[in-house]
DNA sequence: TTGCTCCTCACGTCACGTGAGGTGGC
DNA sequence: TTGCTCCTCACGTCACGTGAGGTGGC
C-alpha cells in the first residue's frame, strides 16, 4: 500500500506518516523506485500511533507502549494523565476566580503550590518504576496541597528534587517484574486512589483496626513469618525494594525531607508511628510498616 | 528597573521577558546606552502575564484579557478551559481502557466522537460572542455524545462546521453589551450549567411546570407584553439577537443540521416544540420559546 | 583591565503543515 | 506529452531555551 492509500485508510497526513517515519516509529519497505509499500503490520502501528498520538501522548512514549507488551507503559501514562487532568481542573477553578474579579496575587500563590506539587509528582513517577511508582506517587501527591511559606520547607523542597532527580534506575529482575506486572494488571488509578484513602483513615483511629481486625492481622503476620512467604516473590521484592531505597536514602534523605516541607504528611508520620508502637505493643514479633 | 531584577521580581526568565516585548506584550521605555527601564506598570503587566500563562493562556488571548477592561476575555477562557478539561478527563478514561487491554478500534471510535464535539463546541465558542455564546455553546455541548454513523449525519457535520464558519462577528452596540456584561457577570460556568440543566428538565415535564407556575407564567407574559419590557435593552437585545440569527440562517441551517446530526438533540427539540404548543394552548398570545 | 550586565542575532525544540522542485508511472 | 503520485528538501509554527558575540558600567 503507497503512501497516499495509508493517509486516506489511517486519517493520518502523509507529513504525519513521514514523520513518524523518520522517527523510526514505522519503517516501510522501500521499492525500487523509492517508493514506500506499506504491509498489513505498518498499518496496524500507524492506527495505534493514531490513536495514542490523539489522546496526547507524545512520540517518544508511543515508543515505549509499542515496544512494551505488558501494558505497564499504558498504566504510567493514564495516571499521569489524571494527574494532569486533576491539576489541570485546579487551574481551571483559578482562571474561575480570576474572571469574578479575584486578585492576581492569590491566585499566582495558588497557582505555585499546583506547580510546586506537579514537579515532585512527575518526578516521582519517573524515580520509581512500575506499580511501586505510581503507588508512591498517588501516595504523596495527596500531602501536596500546601505552600511553601519558611525558609526550612524552601530547603526541604529543593531537596526533594535532587533526591529524587538522583535516584538510579530500578530495575527487577525479569521474572519479578512478570509477577508484578501480572498481579497489578487489574489496578487502575481509582482502585490505588481507594486503596491508599483506605490506608489513611485506618491510620486515624488504629485502635479499632486493631481492635476489629485482630483474626486478619494474627494471620497475616503469621504468613509473614511463614517459610512460604519467604520463599515467596512478594517476599524477594520487598526485600529488594527495602534495600534499595535504604541504599539511596529514601528513608534518611526523602522522607525527613517530606515531613519538614509538608504539615499534613509530618502528621500522617506521626499517626504511623503511633499505629506502629500500638501494634509493635500488641505483637512483639511484628515488623515494621512502612512509608 | 533593569531586566535582571525583573526577572527576579516576576519569576519570568529573561528570554520570556523579551519574548513578550517582541509580542507587544509589554513596552518599557528604552535608555540611551539601549537598556531597557522596566516601570512599576510594565512590572504589573509582566506578572499578570506570568500567572495567565502559567494557567495554560496563549500570548495572543493574553493579549485580549490584558485590554478587556470587562472580563469577558477570562469568562470565554474560563469556558473553554472546562469544555477541555472535561474532554481531557474523557481521554483519561480511554487511556485507562487501553491500559486494561480494550481494543484499540472501540477506543478510537470514542476518540472520534470527542474530537467531533470537540470541533463543534470550539467553534461555538468562537462564532457566537460573550455570555451568549457561551450558553449556546453549553447548550449544544450536551447533545454532542454521539457517533457519526450514517451518510446524513456526516453531512449535516459538514453544514454545522461551514455554518459556524460563516457566521460574520456579531459586536452589540456599546451600551447593550455592557449592560448585558454587567448582569452576567456573577454567572461562572458552574451556574449556567445548573441554568441549562433545569430548563432540560422542565421540558421533560411541561405539563407539570405549565400548571405548577401559573401565576409566575402569567406575569412573565404579562412582563413581556408590557411597555416597560418593549422599551428595556433586554428587549432590543432579544430583537437584534433573533434578527441576526435569523439573517445568518440559525434557524434554517444550524438548528436542522443539529438535529440530523443528534437524535439527542431532536429528541429535546421535539419536546420543546410539544411545550411550545401547550403554552400556546393556554395562552394564545404568547409567543414562541426559542431554539 | 576585569567581571558583570546588557544587547541582538542565530539556532533548537515538538509534531507536524505548507509549499517548492524534481522524478516516476500510465 | 499530460496529469497524477511519489520523493526530498526548506522553512514555518508556538513560547520560549541555549548559547555566541559584542557593548556598556563600575
Amino acid at each position: 500500500m503507497l503512501i497516499s492509500e495509508v493517509s486516506k485508510t489511517t486519517g493520518l497526513t502523509k507529513k504525519a506518516v513521514e514523520y513518524y517515519m523518520e522517527q523510526g516509529l514505522v519503517s516501510p519497505a522501500v521499492l525500487d523506485n523509492g517508493y514506500r509499500e506499506f504491509a498489513e503490520s505498518d498499518i496496524d502501528r500507524l492506527r495505534k500511533i493514531s490513536t495514542l498520538r490523539r489522546l496526547g501522548i507524545g512520540t517518544e512514549e508511543i515508543r515505549a507502549v509499542l515496544t512494551d507488551e505488558a501494558g505497564d507503559a499504558l498504566q504510567k501514562l493514564s495516571l499521569q494523565k489524571e494527574m494532569r487532568v486533576r491539576r489541570e481542573q485546579e487551574k481551571k477553578r483559578l482562571l474561575d476566580r480570576l474572571a469574578r474579579g479575584e486578585d492576581y496575587a492569590e491566585i499566582d500563590a495558588r497557582l505555585r503550590v499546583l506547580e510546586q506539587s506537579a514537579t515532585i509528582t512527575e518526578k516521582l513517577l519517573q524515580a520509581f518504576p512500575g506499580y511501586y511508582g505510581r503507588f508512591v506517587c498517588l501516595h504523596f501527591a495527596s500531602f501536596l496541597n500546601e505552600p511553601i511559606q519558611t525558609r526550612e520547607q524552601q530547603d526541604a523542597y529543593e531537596k526533594i528534587l535532587s533526591f529524587l532527580d538522583s535516584v538510579p534506575q530500578l530495575d527487577f529482575p525479569d521474572d519479578l517484574r512478570d509477577i508484578l506486572l501480572e498481579n497489578t494488571k487489574q489496578l487502575g488509578t481509582a482502585e490505588m486512589m481507594k486503596i491508599t484513602e483506605g490506608v489513611k483513615t485506618t491510620m486515624e483511629n488504629p485502635d479499632d483496626f486493631l481492635a476489629e481486625n485482630r483474626q486478619m492481622i494474627d494471620e497475616y503476620l503469621a504468613y509473614r513469618q511463614s517459610d512460604e512467604y519467604l520463599a515467596s516473590p512478594m517476599h524477594r521484592l520487598q526485600s529488594l525494594m527495602k534495600a534499595f531505597n535504604s541504599a539511596n536514602g529514601y528513608y534518611d534523605v526523602f522522607i525527613p525531607a517530606m515531613k519538614a516541607l509538608s504539615p499534613s504528611y509530618a502528621a500522617y508520620h506521626k499517626q504511623i508511628e503511633a499505629a506502629n508502637e500500638k501494634l509493635l505493643a500488641i505483637y512483639p514479633g511484628a515488623a515494621k510498616l512502612n512509608s
